[in-house]
DNA sequence: CTTTCCAACCTTTTT
DNA sequence: GGTTGGAAAG
């Protein structure tokens, strides 16, 4: 295109500031700082965003688009703009349409990397060998066929388990390698039989008409190095290419943004190399660092003002992540006054650290002292690897205190969603063997190992999918008593659902309740007496209900596996507890940070895998952890902590050494590992009630002088009194707890989500004493109990 | 074939 | 402390 020599040529000629003010300014282009605006305007050519933390990333990468939708300078299908999580595409999406006024529907091309991705390799998919309608396996499926491979090449799957080489091909799928361009060198696992294994995993997946995640991106590039033509005409459609967290790309989606971009060159790239915290997934940090090379002459605009935390919180972050090597680096700072210093505190063990970030939740959020109450909504506890959360879930549970965790199990692998979706599967596909043996014994029809052998050597030797060989063995009889029977039930079951997907009788969310039903799969759920099973039929339910956005089942099944995030937001106050991982993103007024300990944080096996990259990476998820705090942040850590059920005594992360002094205050009184502190009333039952009570009194002091008297508290009072209207807590807390208790009596037979059946032996104040069947006798706030027979009571 | 009970593993982090 | 896989009992 002629206009674009020219275009470029007006760009170099005149200053910036000059063509910044001869454009008509836009309303959207007013609330951004010069470097933002240089972001936003410089629509042609390489540009590299280095945006810190809390710097408006997002809201310099959506006014962009904006930017080149009004000015016309693209029109929206012509842009190309990829994104990690659903999450933050659909943000995206949103405040462009906030942007240009209108709803950014026209945007196709905006989405994840493997939601684009899936939708080109759709239309090429023979190009790899595949048919458009391919399925996309889940982790499940996919580490039972390595199992299966496995066994078949007579390999010990004890000594080389599926998961590891999932593992492994996994890592070559990210770093681009087809299974012929793999080096041969990289195995020396599975007795030397490791690509052997990943050629022959993607012959099964081509035959079964499939791909697994990382196939979606591999197959692209594949698909673009091999067809030039197919290439250009993408090189042509997408005319701007623009990347969120780029430092978190790995090879592959590194190959085919380069192969996009190549011809215009334009390609904006948003990311920050201290925020890179994905390499264990094959994120290639170098990506970003490389970025001027590969694009000469890039544009690279750094994104420093913070507009998130407070001075202390940013020294605080800033003077950790400086002890890490080759950043590209930035200096943050804000306008934003003092605040509160970070606050460090130690505890003698993991569960004194969960009761006192309890407890001092619940002191924030009651407001005493005359303090305003803060939400807990505006309170996250992030930890760094999931088991931690388990104690907080724990403690929260028995005082009562609201909590949600985010990012937990998805909800589209969990196994009663998966089942359920494999029973869809076959509805529209019969010949989807991996569903096919997902479901046969679920629920159990008498079909054990030697059944499915059979099932499976009357396929092959017929040459047809399991469905048919399953239903020769029915007319052969090659199975005896219930299984024969139950088996052939089954058939007739997706013979017959079959039929109904292909006549399109009933409405799709009919029938995929009518096949939950009359596979007795809804029945296995509600005779099982786990405590697990009333909230897996309400994700049933859940299933169901999401089915009413799709057209049909099949429009449902495709695109159900790319979208893996935790869709249910709930409502209410709660504290949020998650990973630092799952934290990136967001942030929140006040921030715990627990278990600053060397060897979980940083985590050992992260220093032994990856030495003193997987150090630095720990390091850079300090600093991600820091500065998703607004006004407070908290760390601590435990002097013992049990691991595997066996205690450990721990040493204080090195990362605490690292944070500047100034910027810090510390909590721990001198030679106190604090053992029970404050609130009285409280049970000491688990405790190793080691501090007496002078020194809690020395504690409390030491801790009221230090938070409730400084500026930064004050302020984070204000604000959460304008962010939260509800009534103080323990009047709330009262009246409910009260309707709560007096709806229980002595013996009554109760059921608790987490800990399941119990019987109620005591009432203490608003908390019930329950001996629960699996849990053990435990002290419980009466509103998360409910009786018995209400638990049994059924969803469909 | 199913259930149950013990033993060995184990834990980062997730699109 | 929890899960998972294998062996033994029902």
């Amino acid at each position: 295109m002629s206009s674009f020599s020219e275009d470029d040529a007006f760009e170099a000629a005149v200053p910036l500031s000059q063509r910044a003010m001869a454009r008509p300014s836009a309303a959207y282009l007013d609330g951004l700082n010069p470097a933002q605006r240089e972001a936003v305007e410089t629509l042609h050519g390489p540009v590299l965003m280095l945006a810190g933390a809390g710097t408006g990333k997002t809201k310099a990468l959506t006014t962009r688009i904006a930017h080149l939708l009004t000015t016309g300078t693209a029109r929206p299908n012509e842009i190309l703009a990829v994104t990690f999580t659903n999450k933050a595409a659909r943000e995206m999406k949103q405040r462009i349409s906030g942007l240009i006024g209108e709803a950014a529907e026209g945007m196709p091309w905006l989405g994840t990397f493997h939601s684009v991705c899936a939708k080109l390799l759709r239309r090429h998919a023979e190009l790899v060998g595949l048919k458009s309608n391919f399925t996309i396996l889940d982790t499940d499926d996919q580490l039972r066929l390595m199992k299966q491979l496995i066994i078949a090449a007579g390999i010990d799957e004890k000594r080389w388990p599926p998961r590891m080489l999932s593992g492994i091909i996994d890592g070559w799928k990210n770093k681009a390698y087809t299974p012929d361009k793999t080096p041969v060198g990289d195995s020396g696992a599975f007795d030397h039989k490791g690509v052997a294994l990943y050629a022959a995993y993607q012959a099964r997946l081509r035959d079964l008409n499939a791909v697994d995640f990382g196939d979606i991106l591999l197959h692209m590039v594949t698909i673009f190095q091999k067809n030039d033509d197919v290439l250009q005409q993408y090189q042509r459609w997408f005319r701007y290419v623009l990347v969120d967290e780029y430092q978190d790309t790995n090879v592959a989606q590194y190959l085919w943004l380069r192969l996009l971009a190549a011809s215009h060159k334009n390609i904006c790239c948003v990311g920050d190399d201290d925020q890179s915290i994905y390499g264990w997934r094959g994120a290639e940090v170098g990506n970003i660092l490389r970025f001027e090379k590969d694009f000469p002459g890039a544009h690279v605009v750094r994104l420093e003002e913070n507009y998130r935390s407070t001075p202390h919180i940013l020294a605080a972050a800033s003077g950790v992540i400086a002890a890490n090597k080759g950043r590209l680096g930035k200096t943050l700072f804000t306008s934003v006054e003092e605040g509160e210093k970070v606050r460090l505190i130690g505890h003698w063990g993991g569960e004194e650290e969960a009761r006192w970030i309890g407890e001092e939740i619940e002191a924030m959020q009651r407001g005493t002292r005359g303090m305003a109450p803060i939400s807990p909504d505006n309170m996250a506890i992030l930890v760094r690897a999931s088991h931690q959360m388990r104690a907080f879930e724990d403690r929260f549970l028995t005082i009562g205190l609201p909590y949600r965790v985010i990012g937990g199990p998805r909800f589209y692998e969990r196994l009663e969603i998966r089942d359920a979706m494999a029973y869809f599967r076959l509805a529209v596909s019969p010949d989807d063997d991996l569903a096919f043996e997902r479901i046969v014994n679920t629920p159990k029809r008498g079909l054990g190992d030697k059944a499915v052998q059979t099932i499976q050597r009357t396929a092959r030797s017929n040459g047809v999918s399991l469905l048919e060989g399953a239903r020769l063995v029915c007319q052969g009889k090659l199975l005896g008593g219930k299984g024969l029977k139950e088996l052939t039930i089954l058939v007739a079951g997706l013979d017959r659902w079959h039929g109904q997907v292909r006549a399109e009788a009933d409405t799709h969310v009919e029938l995929a309740e009518m096949i939950l039903d009359e596979s007795g799969y809804t029945g296995f759920w509600q005779n099982d007496k786990t405590p697990e099973a009333p909230g897996r039929l309400e994700n049933l339910k859940e299933l169901v209900k999401a089915l009413e956005n799709f057209e049909n089942l099949q429009g449902f099944l495709e695109h159900v596996s790319l979208i893996m995030d935790n869709e249910t937001e709930e409502q209410g106050e709660k504290v949020s507890i998650m990973t630092l991982h799952a934290a990136k993103g967001l942030e929140f007024p006040a921030i715990f940070l627990p278990g600053w300990e060397d060897g979980l944080f940083p985590s050992q096996r992260s220093m032994d895998e990856s030495g003193l990259k997987g150090l630095e990476e720990e390091r850079r998820l300090a600093y991600v952890g820091i500065t998703r705090a607004e006004e407070l942040c908290t760390i601590s850590f435990a002097a013992n902590r049990r691991v595997y059920g066996q205690w450990q005594s721990q040493m204080p992360s090195r990362f605490i050494d690292e944070l500047p002094e100034d910027h810090v205050e510390v909590l721990t009184p001198p030679g106190l590992y604090g053992g029970s502190y404050g609130a009285a009333g409280m049970s000491a039952s688990a405790s190793p009630a080691i501090a007496g009570g002078a020194m809690s009194d020395l504690h409390q002091k030491a801790h009221d002088a230090n938070v409730y008297n400084s500026p930064g508290w004050k302020r984070l009072q204000a604000q959460s009194n304008k962010r939260s209207m509800s009534m103080p807590s323990e009047a709330r807390n009262m009246t409910i707890d009260l309707d709560a208790v007096s709806a229980f009596t002595l013996g009554d037979r109760v059921f608790h989500q987490k800990f399941g059946y119990g019987e109620v032996m005591g009432i203490e104040g608003d908390k019930l004493v329950i001996e629960f069947d699996k849990a053990g006798s435990k002290h419980v706030v009466a509103r998360f109990i409910v009786s018995a027979d209400a638990a049994d009571d059924v969803p469909f």
